[in-house]
DNA sequence: CGAAACCTTCAGGAATTCCTCAGGTTTTGG
DNA sequence: CCAAAACCTGAGGAATTCCTGAAGGTTTCG
């Protein structure tokens, strides 16, 4: 297991204190260090005098427009990646064209698992957080470039098929039930009758499994499992 | 037999007395080590002070609010596994965006099997809890991977052969009568003329007892049974 | 708005598993 | 030693489970 030194830390600046608490609080579950700022005067002075490896940024602050906010900070050095919130259809266009270096924006309202995982991609990019994969055998599932490759050569998955083959790898060595997978892939918590499993293991199948010995077993009455390969 | 030094911790986090009980018996039986506190303080200073190996945390607590309990321990570094409690329908979102990282959640109401079932897993992925593994000379069941190995051969078992198996070496020493046999098997609760439990006694014995010391012994008038041998 | 990508259901067919039956083998008791 | 009881085992049709292609519906994206 790795020990991590120090944290990546990301600021959020937000004047909203709802957002600031839940974007806080999804960052720092997923174990990066938060500091949490609601003007954009306090933002650039953090920024200059403390390390920061990312910022998430309001575009309407009271103060400072997050535009100029990050205009200045380029303009300092100040190189790290900026994820920028802003409420659906105000300001779309104008971030479309303000956002082209490496930043990327969210409109609210948004999925806070979308923009962990937004964040977490950009750290990667500058390599303050590491690579994350699953690999068994030569079929490799690449969080960060959500991404599979088989034998190195990537191979184009569906977003059902992909988090299916996510769960599958998560799993090496252990059975996952046919209920296990409705509820993890498909929202469903009931127990109905249905042959989606087996249609999605089907073309993952055909997408992944190629030929010689086989990644996904059948365990008949029971679900499927991947085995690590001797 | 192991000898168990110090079983796996978990602290059962809720307010209502109620759960508590329910979540705390359940654990209990199947056993695990349960501390139960009702608010969010307690339990902050009872994973600092203490070994705790798991955290069943309901999210709505009178004091301190399930993510901050959560948030705060992964910031003085606790990296225990945790499944949050939460009622269905009022923060889904949330608890989905939040609970990426190895960690879990149930809807209330909850069974208490998938409970316990959910714990065990992320107890296992953690290490704090051993495979579950029935063993008994070069036999050996994998529940997790549900899988049989003879002297380290995967051997293929259908669905009932593997029961039976299963039941007749989970009770390694002690004869398993052929009405246990039909009842815990399949669902016969009478006995009838049949000759299925010698059925697949025969093939299990093809399958997994190789040659030298039979493995499944018959006793005569009365079922089978399996015994370790020297 | 239209096209493309994706999801879901369905149904026929393939594969596997179950279970009865019947004949053979071993053990037991007198 | 013999007969009866108990057990073993192979075979094959029935039942279950799984696979997979096709078709229709929905969503996404330009």
């Amino acid at each position: 297991m790795l020990l991590v030194v120090s944290r990546p830390k990301v600021l959020v600046v937000d004047d909203e204190e709802n957002i600031r608490f839940l974007v806080g609080s999804a960052l720092t579950v997923h174990e990066l260090e938060v500091i949490a700022i609601d003007n954009g005067a306090d933002a650039l002075h953090h920024v200059r005098t403390e390390r920061v490896d990312a910022l998430v940024l309001d575009i309407n602050l009271p103060d400072i427009d997050g535009f100029e906010v990050v205009r200045r900070l380029r303009a300092s050095g100040w190189m790290g990646p900026v994820l920028f919130l802003s409420a659906r259809g105000t300001t779309e266009d104008r971030v479309r064209g303000l956002t082209m270096g490496g930043d990327d924006y969210v409109t609210k309202p948004f999925a806070l698992e979308e923009l962990v995982a937004r964040v977490q991609v950009a750290l990667r990019r500058t390599g303050k957080l590491e690579r994350r994969e699953l690999q068994v055998g030569d079929v490799v599932l690449d969080d960060d470039a959500h991404e599979v490759r088989v034998a190195g050569e990537p191979v184009h998955l569906t977003p059902t098929e992909y988090k299916l083959l996510r769960l599958l790898l998560s799993n090496v060595g252990r059975v996952v039930t046919r209920a296990q997978i409705l509820d993890s892939v498909w929202e469903y918590h009931f127990d109905g009758e249905s042959a989606i499993v087996e249609t999605f293991i089907s073309q993952l199948r055909r997408k992944v499994d190629n030929g010689e010995e086989e990644l996904i077993r059948t365990v008949r009455g029971v679900g499927y499992s991947v085995r690590e390969p001797r």
